[in-house]
DNA sequence: GTCCATGTTCTTTA
DNA sequence: CTAAAGAACATGGA
């Protein structure tokens, strides 16, 4: 994707929008004839449709007539976030895998099986299964009673099917609930997202697990926070099999003098 | 001042 | 090739 956020006004202006989607992370605006505006809030993005009237906010790196005299506007303190044209949906899907929603046990089982990291990492990785971060990630390992570092080749049938089930029950929740907005994101109405008020692990370090009491872990998987429960997530690591004895890498030391 | 933060990408290291 | 770790990006809240 190139980012050519200073010309996008340029390229949408007159033009009718055709279609809203969604491509894991990504907002699609799909434009007459052709060509979609791509979207992506990163961590403190915000996309808005206000009054033409209303302030600017700060940190409002684009904004867009549309009808009514309102304005879609898009705000992002941090920056993380960014707006790209792009010429067609192929172009929305490279380095995305499959829809968590929509994703079958059994492809989430192939794709888990050919990765040695931990399924938190495995889960985080957008080109292995796309749209999860990193609220969702440590609700569904919960959920299905996974221990985040658990490897993610290790995992069994049964292990896989609750983790396929416990995504798409977070992520349908989540979106029932708006989200899970901690400080930065209101939507249109002035509401923050209200699932955050339903988490059972993230941001509860040393709070006791709602399932059984034991208070919450927080460790730190591929430079992200990770929230799980010990007891009710236990990582049960296969005794490795020894293919060779481990190398004596020095001689015990024992000084002759 | 400190630490932490819903994400991605790049570099370095093993 | 796989992967992990760390840094970088930029800003604000506790």
């Amino acid at each position: 994707m190139r980012n050519i956020c200073r010309d996008i006004s340029q390229q949408v202006a007159g033009r009718r929008v055709a279609s809203v989607k969604r491509r894991g992370k990504k907002i699609l605006i799909g434009l007459e004839p052709a060509g979609i505006l791509c979207i992506h809030l990163g961590m403190t993005g915000q996309l808005t449709v206000e009054s033409a009237d209303a302030p600017t906010k700060p940190h409002t790196h684009f904004l867009v007539e549309v009808d009514d005299r309102k304005q879609l506007r898009f705000r992002d303190p941090r920056r993380f976030g960014g707006i790209w044209w792009l010429d067609d949906e192929k172009e929305a899907e490279s380095g995305l895998g499959p829809e968590p929603l929509t994703i079958r046990p059994q492809r989430l089982a192939r794709l888990l099986s050919r990765t040695r990291r931990a399924i938190k990492a495995a889960l985080l990785d957008q080109a292995l299964i796309a749209g999860l971060g990193n609220i969702y990630a440590d609700e569904a390992l919960f959920r299905a009673r996974i221990h985040p570092l658990a490897p993610a080749h290790a995992l069994t049938v049964d292990h896989v099917r609750r983790l396929n089930r416990a995504i798409k029950l977070i992520l349908r929740q989540a979106i029932r609930h708006r989200g899970s907005s901690i400080s930065d994101y209101i939507d249109v109405n002035g509401q923050s997202g209200r699932f955050q008020n339903l988490h059972q692990v993230y941001g509860r370090e040393g709070k006791p697990c709602t399932n059984c009491g034991t208070p919450l872990q927080r460790i730190v998987v591929c430079g992200r926070s990770t929230h799980f429960c010990p007891r009710c997530q236990p990582l049960h690591r296969p005794a490795a099999r020894i293919i060779r004895r481990p190398r004596a890498e020095s001689p015990p030391a024992t000084d002759p003098g």
